[in-house]
DNA sequence: AGCACGCCGACT
DNA sequence: GTCGGCGTGCTC
């Protein structure tokens, strides 16, 4: 046992095979499959990072050639066995390297520099008594005088509650650090350290929350459930109403899992990772959960995922990535909102959360539980054709009524003469909402939806000059945005194309609706929450919290406001325009608003108090929203399908798309063009599978200058598919001069 | 990815 | 005559 096999941590198919590396006798028994190395890689010997596959007694590299690795990077092998396999299956399955596959597996910055262990500074009041009224009272000679070191003042009036860490201190009070040396040299203060734990929601508090008694519904899944952690095997898509109590399934299948000795992981959409949520499973399971999400801090995600994997932890509640966290023996893997479009990744490698959880489950012997209220098409069809075993809540608990949605044919209030951004029903039931003291919570769909500025002269839009997109109107600062490359520009005078002053913002966005709010209800206490008023690390608690609190009548937000979040005073929900996602170039317009619509009308009425529903738009008698306002989830998904059938979508069709980039738009179409007459030879194998083939411009074409044009593929689904997409696939690694410049989708999350 | 080797143009 | 451009090829 004296040779290492090493992938080394570059992400290049020329690349993608093991090294030989003679092991130095002193780390002879340190280093074992799934151990971090760092060896000597290329011509002069540059140290790099490497992961160990496997250990062989002699290398068939002659000993001429054979080099020591240097030394290994933890003193543990930072991958499990599981993940090394896992890590082959991705390999196969996204066509990337084993490296590319490995580093999905690791907290980022655990590559490169090592993370320090972390000790913070703090800062703590050194004096007590007489002494600190003294210095406050030379910092604040009189109440009328203005101090002469404000920040001083605030910074002591800060510790008075207790020692604060010095980072924090700097976060909250800009240019605190002066303050505090000055204060300092003066002994008014002290520097402690503290061993810095970073465990995220450590400061949540454990109350007990009522016993539950499980509805009968609720009873039948869990035995089901629990009969399958103990197997260890079964795949499970719990479809239950808003209200009906899933989370709480998930809590005794887990139970079950820990009674028996086993782990569980629990994947929620990002922008559902509350503390709320995160109490609740804490409240159940005490310290042994770890949290993983991208709002954590370097360090923090570092020991969360140090406690994962040295098996400090029984319960992993993460967004998408925390499908691969290092858990031992998983008896369950949990993935909540399964119709979630967060649970496909975005880059390459182009994974779906459902399909990594589906390999883990397998390979580990660990159940798989999806939950949903409105489970996404390919998912209730891969159920019915038995892949997964229903589980339903029809009901909710405590026998509350769905609330019933009122549908506003916006058409018809343009046509009796009304102009603004409220109907008639919305504005009465708003005035109503805000007499009864009671809250409501309106909601703009964004996605793919921008305010663009637009010439009424001449119709031209403004676009981005170094993207293929058309530029976003933030109030804030007046300035035009493109969001994909950050730039931001003025609003010009006049219209570049035809001259004209008739340059004006369209659409609605968060901002307006807040203004018009403010405006006709001047007295209502008002809440927005959108990307630009979260960009704080705890802005988003922070407003949930406020709005929980009743210190606001109205919150206005986007998708982020339509996930579970309970909050009893909420009685109308407004749906502002519900059919901004349906005529967007993509075959799940119509899904997409189905599942908001009915996402966001669960808000209502979770209590005693009875739901409004107010749901405003262009096309009433779409059957996306008559199924989503009578919460007839059956009759939208027959429909669905049907139409899937009829146009080939998915699940009965598959999308294939490769993107190239480059600088040149003619050799990069010419390239484009050269791969793809050798993609149609390939397709003719099978001619009756191909649907569709083209090559063009990528439909945002450019961005940050950099151009795009795109291969597009839509292939019939059969068994032959699997073999066609290898075929594809090995076409492109005949291309080296193409692979750098090109990534290859499959069914991309989103076809824009 | 990075670094060496290698074969052609502009320069003191 | 040499310095230096970056195309090509290799890494245990």
């Amino acid at each position: 046992m004296g040779v290492a096999q090493v992938i080394v941590d570059i992400a290049h198919s020329d690349l993608d095979r093991v090294f030989d590396y003679a092991i130095p006798e002193e780390y002879k028994e340190g280093i074992i499959p799934g151990s971090r190395v760092l060896v000597p890689f290329g011509a002069g010997n540059r140290p790099t990072e490497g992961y160990v596959l496997a250990l062989q007694d002699k290398s068939c590299i002659p000993d001429s050639r054979l080099k020591q690795l240097y030394r290994p990077l933890e003193s543990f092998p930072a991958l499990t066995p599981a993940q090394l396999i896992l890590s082959e299956w991705m390999k196969k399955e996204y066509y990337c390297t084993t490296a590319e596959a490995l580093r999905l597996m690791l907290p980022a910055q655990m590559r490169g520099q090592r993370v320090a262990e972390r000790v913070l500074k703090t800062v703590a009041i050194a004096i007590e008594g007489a002494d600190l009224e003294d210095a406050l009272r030379c910092l604040a000679p009189l109440e009328a005088e203005k101090s002469k070191a404000p920040r001083q003042l605030q910074v002591l009036e800060m510790l008075r509650g207790g020692p604060i860490r010095h980072c924090e201190l700097e976060r909250m009070v800009p240019g605190a650090s002066s303050a505090v040396s000055a204060m300092l040299r003066k002994g008014w203060v002290k520097i402690g350290y503290e061993q810095s734990r970073r465990t995220p929601y450590a400061s949540i508090g454990i109350q007990k929350g009522p016993e539950y008694i499980l509805t009968p519904d609720q009873e039948k899944a869990v035995e089901e459930l629990k009969a399958s952690v103990r197997e260890g095997r079964g795949s499970y898509l719990l479809h239950g109403v808003t209200g009906s109590g899933k989370t709480e399934v998930y809590l005794r299948a887990i139970s079950e899992c820990i009674r028996t000795g086993k782990t569980a992981i629990v994947l929620v959409p990002e922008i559902s990772l509350t503390p709320q949520m995160v109490g609740r499973f804490r409240e159940r399971f005490g310290q042994k959960i770890a949290v993983l999400h991208s709002r954590l801090s370097a360090g923090e995600r570092f020991d969360e995922w140090k406690r994962i994997r040295l098996g400090e932890v029984d319960v992993v509640i993460g967004a998408r990535s925390a499908v691969f966290a290092p858990l031992k023996k998983p008896g369950l893997i949990v993935i909540d909102e399964e119709h979630e479009h967060a649970y496909c990744s975005e880059t390459h490698p182009n994974y779906s959360a459902h399909a990594v959880a589906k390999a883990r489950c397998s390979s580990e012997g660990a159940a798989l539980l999806l939950g949903s209220a409105t489970p996404s098409v390919e998912t209730y069809y891969a159920c019915l054709q038995g892949e997964y075993k229903l589980l339903e809540l029809p009901l909710r608990i405590g026998g509350g009524e769905m609330p019933q949605a009122l549908v506003v044919d916006m058409r018809m209030e343009l046509l009796s003469g009304n102009r603004t951004i409220f109907s008639a029903p919305l504005f009465n039931a708003i005035r109503t909402c805000l007499d009864k003291k009671e809250q409501m919570m309106l909601f703009i769909n964004r996605r793919g939806y921008s305010n663009f500025v637009l010439c009424r002269g001449c119709g031209h839009v403004l676009m981005c000059d170094q993207c293929d997109v058309s530029l976003t109107y933030h109030k804030v600062g007046g300035a035009l945005m493109c969001h994909y490359c950050q730039n931001r520009s003025e609003i010009p005078p006049v219209c570049p194309k035809c001259g004209k002053p008739y340059l004006k913002q369209f659409g609605i966005g968060t901002q307006q609706v807040e203004e018009q709010v403010k405006k006709y209800f001047p007295t209502a206490r008002v809440l927005r929450m959108d990307m630009d008023t979260t960009k704080g690390k705890d802005s988003h608690h922070n407003i949930l919290k406020a709005f929980g609190g009743y210190e606001a009548d109205v919150l206005i937000g986007t998708q982020m406001i339509a996930k579970g979040l309970h909050f009893p005073r909420v009685t109308l929900i407004g749906v502002m325009a519900a059919d901004t996602a349906l005529y967007l170039p993509d075959y799940r317009g119509a899904e997409r608003t189905f599942q908001l619509i009915t996402q966001v009308a669960g808000r209502a009425g979770r209590e005693e108090l009875r739901g409004n529903v107010v749901v405003q738009t262009y096309s009433p008698r779409h059957f996306a929203i008559e199924c989503a306002s009578r919460h007839d989830y059956s009759s939208f998904y027959k429909q669905e399908l049907l139409n899937r059938k009829i146009a080939q979508f998915p699940p009965f069709a598959l999308f294939v798309r490769y993107i190239f980039h480059g600088e040149d738009p003619a050799a990069l179409k010419k390239q484009c063009e050269d791969f793809f007459s050798e993609v149609r030879m390939i397709l003719e194998e099978n001619p009756g599978d191909v649907l569709l083939a083209a090559c063009t411009p990528a439909p945002i074409s450019r961005i940050k200058g950099v151009s795009r044009h795109q291969v597009l593929l839509k292939l019939r689904r059969n068994e032959q598919t699997k073999a066609v997409l290898d075929a594809l696939q090995a076409l492109l690694q005949n291309h080296p001069e193409l692979k750098m410049a090109c990534a290859l989708e499959i069914n991309p999350g989103n076809m824009i």
